[in-house]
DNA sequence: AATGAATGAGGTTTCATTCAT
DNA sequence: AATGAATGAAACCTCATTCAT
């Protein structure tokens, strides 16, 4: 039995690649550091990894893929659908804003542009499921009558832009003096926010 | 007088350049390819900019900059506050989702790790801006006893989630075969969500 | 065991280096004929040196350091001074105005003034031992009774002044059509010339 | 009748040529610093001189032709040869050891690799010239029965030594932190070893 | 006569990738 | 399986030189 099975040695490497990548980005983050945070050689990472190209698109796919469980709620059951909601949002944004997960959305739109494969795929695997979940919800709220929305579609992109707006600002603005973000306080508001508006009575 | 003056010059570079850097992201840009959209050689730019890193610099910085006034709203007289926003929301969404302006959330976001001073540019002369125009708003309507909002800070940030939200859906996910989105109606039922929330009564 | 150590290697290149720059200086010189000549590529001399400056640096120094200790001698004995100065001023005509060795004081002369260090290492490291060496032969001679100098340190420089001469001839201006220099010759008369003098009686 | 004549133009290009490739060797020196320095654009020395190339060799002619005429005597008389070679030695030394003339031999040094013809001008017009007064004014002093000296060509190479020595002492060694040399003293001390040697008695 | 603007040629350096061992 | 060594393909940048005005 070896002390390092190949699927470790991948692991591995795509913690350190994760490091790298989510540091630098693609284009700036070098083979050889991911290698040396390994341990490794760097023609090592050869044999794991077909190409740099690879070794990103396993990267963002498989944190996508871990992703994704924890984030959508299994079922409503007959819960009311502003405390749904209010928890959706809060495991949404705690998750998506987690130092592990916040990088996923700075690469995207760093680098969609140059792995169109990978925009869409977190496109396909992750905006869509979590767009469909809110706005799954919110027709729940609708159909349950506590809700009224004219386009649960939009709606749900309202909702959405505020979890990206978390992980954006935690790993792109707080790095450069910006005040650090209350998840909590955020997420909470947020909800508020979004199911009671600003409008008094 | 010359056929072209240098202003002239350093003007359709700076266009060139937007288009490039959009399209690619700083790394994977090429002088050369900038240098052949104007039709000039490569040592032509170096006659206006010190380095690639300079022309980036001013690209974004001009861009910012030029984008920030006809984003804030001069001021409010007397009123209305959901008048106000919902003008300011569907204003925002427009501009920061247009073409021509859509690719600068990506390339902060995309690099922003390697530009600090960049990234730190655009959350003082940008986000700052905006997320304060939001919430001297929403105090405006808060004075006006027509809004109420524990927290009018975070409510910006939310604000703010669907317009960044709108801009990088229309550049990093309408490429790669997202549904369009049609700005005006998000820009509306941004505004209704934010006003009246999703509850019912 | 590897058919070519590293050490092995970056001998080579700083062989091949010392006929590039000798032949053409600093500036001049190219990493690619470097490369030419030692059969590798160019991208290979940056795996044995960060830079054509390191390079440059490390071969000035290793010539330096390899040429220091067959130039001084190690110590006088009873021998009587005129003896051991024509003996040193031999030797070091010898060494300084061999091929392997006269290049170097034409690069620390042409390109001293742009690394000002190299220039320095080059004067602690050699010519202040020259001349201290020579220096204190003539003061060992004057000990004996044997030499009267007012000035030795003075004196001194007029031998080296000698020494230098022979190199610079035979590399500026022999390849240029120079009548070609008898070394021993050279070295005999400078001795008998810094010994004896011209006047007679 | 022009303000600036052409002449004057050119001799004022020369002029700041000087400077530069003194201070930076001929590679490193740049045209547009030369420019900057006359005070005009680079494209009207391209009307004085064809050449970067053209303007090194005019200016290294011009100096060894302007330094000449101070250098040599212009006839012996029947001066004693001591007298006359002290004379010699002291101007030398001063005259080549100059802050305007000390520059030169570090050029010819340095470029004459690649300027073959400049090192041969220099060592045909400067070289030959210095090497045969002195050796003509050993030839003086033997005829005289002052000078005694088996070869005065060599003997003539090693007082010449002497006097490079002190030239590029003072423009390599000393910009480095090595003890200013004294023209006077070292020129005093060089004529006096060379006449009367080390020897006692 | 003079220049601002432009360029072509060339140099150094980087880095993903390969291959012999 | 693993790697040290090597490389080819760029990319950025500089600068002597030219040319229209």
């Amino acid at each position: 039995m070896p002390r390092v099975t190949p699927a470790d040695r991948r692991e591995r490497i795509l913690d350190a690649a994760r490091e790298e990548f989510a540091e630098r980005g693609f284009a700036a983050a070098r083979m050889e550091d991911v290698a040396r945070r390994v341990g490794i050689s760097r023609a090592a990472l050869y044999l794991a990894f077909d190409s740099k190209d690879a070794l990103f698109r396993a990267l963002v796919s498989e944190v996508i893929t871990e992703m994704m469980p924890s984030l959508l709620p299994s079922d409503y059951g007959s819960l009311p659908a502003p405390a749904l909601l209010r928890a959706f949002v809060k495991n949404a944004i705690k998750r998506i804003a987690s130092p592990e997960m916040a990088f996923l959305p700075r690469l995207i739109v760093g680098e969609g542009r140059n792995f169109p494969e990978l925009a869409r795929f977190y496109h396909e695997t992750a905006m869509i499921c979590i767009l469909g979940a809110i706005e799954r919800l919110i027709a729940h709220g609708i159909a349950r009558g506590e809700f009224a929305c004219p386009d649960p579609k939009t709606a749900a992109q309202c909702v959405a832009g505020g979890i990206i707006f978390a992980a954006l600002w935690r790993n792109v603005f707080e790095p450069v003096g910006a005040e650090p973000l209350n998840v909590d306080w955020m997420a909470e508001n947020q909800a508020a926010l979004v199911l009671y508006g600003l409008t008094t009575g």
